[in-house]
DNA sequence: TGCAATACTAGAACACGTTCCTGTTTCTGG
DNA sequence: CCAGAAACAGGAACGTGTTCTAGTATTGCA
């Protein structure tokens, strides 16, 4: 969606696409290291050797950096899930393997996580489209887990949506402290089991 | 809760109690007019009459200044929602009841509300006693409506926990500009007709 | 009542996200 | 190839949350 000032849409050089590209490694490497709090703009802009200018044209905010390097990692998760059929019998089984892998995938690098679920929540309008993108990712995941090989429901997408919604304010309240690590999936579980009763 | 440093618990003159009383009401008049942006802390502590660091010796971070606020708030509502019995006969109905009242509360004043959910969100295990004292109000209000007359079941809780991830998460969408107003009651109710199937 | 501890005021200072400015390099259309 | 436009580098500057300092007022206790 880069859309440059004069309209044109995607028109990116190969020295562009470099620099993208070593700001969000950036991004990610410092985001693993020290969470939310250590991806500094400067520090960021200096490790990709990019002036601080360069990269609030290329991403216009931290959140809008942060946002589009979590778009990159869901992206590869869903890639690595989609790869073969979701295993289970029932809705509900498939539906635990999915968010089972993606939770324990999130939790095995918890500052990432913090960074990229702390950018989420901070988001506001000028990154709607943005969060809208990952967000649509997830639910392409739930929603294809839910079926399976069953014939698609009308209540499918509202089914996914509830929880999406649980699986990310159970990762909030775990940021936040107010659960551990082990309860996020247990909790999500729980809500499986009562929203999915097959 | 408010400890002081000699380890002696809730003993506050009644001059603390006044300027507590100040920086509260400080703290919601600039949400309610600008919004979480608005709400700035040299601001805060100008209009409550206080120096800065008064101000951050009574809450150590915005944040904590917002949840404490919002504690305030939810106290009010659920003060006023339990007044009388919740009507309905079904649980569906209980419960629709009772959100839809708090998110019509909440929309009222869209710019506090704003304020106070960014806060939540951006709460860190620093904050999580009044956080989860927050939830615990709004969970409280519905598992009586959950229950109504009826016996009490052993899934009221996580019922009760699941909407309220729902509401939250529906919140954050509609301030991060991904869902109109009306989207959220629409949402929320759609998830209080699938999860309370009676 | 006097004095040590605590709380408060006023304001400077610091950190980091963001914006802006100036000069240079790179790209693009003619 | 050239001129103008766009992109970039380097870095100063600004806003706001937070911390710190020095001096003053209040409180609690012997």
């Amino acid at each position: 969606m880069t859309t440059t000032a004069s309209g044109s849409v995607e028109t990116e050089t190969a020295a562009q696409r470099a620099r993208r590209e070593r700001i969000l490694t950036a991004t990610l490497a410092l985001a693993a290291r020290g969470g939310y709090d250590a991806v500094q703009m400067r520090e960021v802009a200096e490790r990709s050797e990019v002036a601080l200018g360069t990269l609030y044209r290329y991403f216009p905010s931290k959140i809008h950096l942060l946002v589009s390097a979590m778009k990159a990692e869901t992206d590869r998760l869903a890639a690595r899930l989609s790869r073969r059929q979701v295993p289970g019998d029932t809705r509900a089984e498939r539906v635990s393997f999915v968010l089972e892998r993606s939770t324990r995938s999130l939790q095995r690098d918890p500052l990432l996580t913090e960074a990229m679920i702390r950018a989420l929540m901070a988001a506001d309008a000028s990154v709607a489209g943005e969060v809208s993108a990952v967000r649509q990712g997830m639910s392409d995941l739930i929603v294809a887990a839910i079926r399976g090989d069953d014939a698609p429901t009308d209540h499918d997408e509202e089914l996914a949506a509830i929880l999406q919604d649980v699986w990310f304010a159970r990762q909030i309240a775990w940021l936040g402290g107010r659960i551990g690590a082990a309860d996020v999936w247990r909790d999500i579980h729980t809500a499986i089991t009562l929203v999915l009763a097959d």
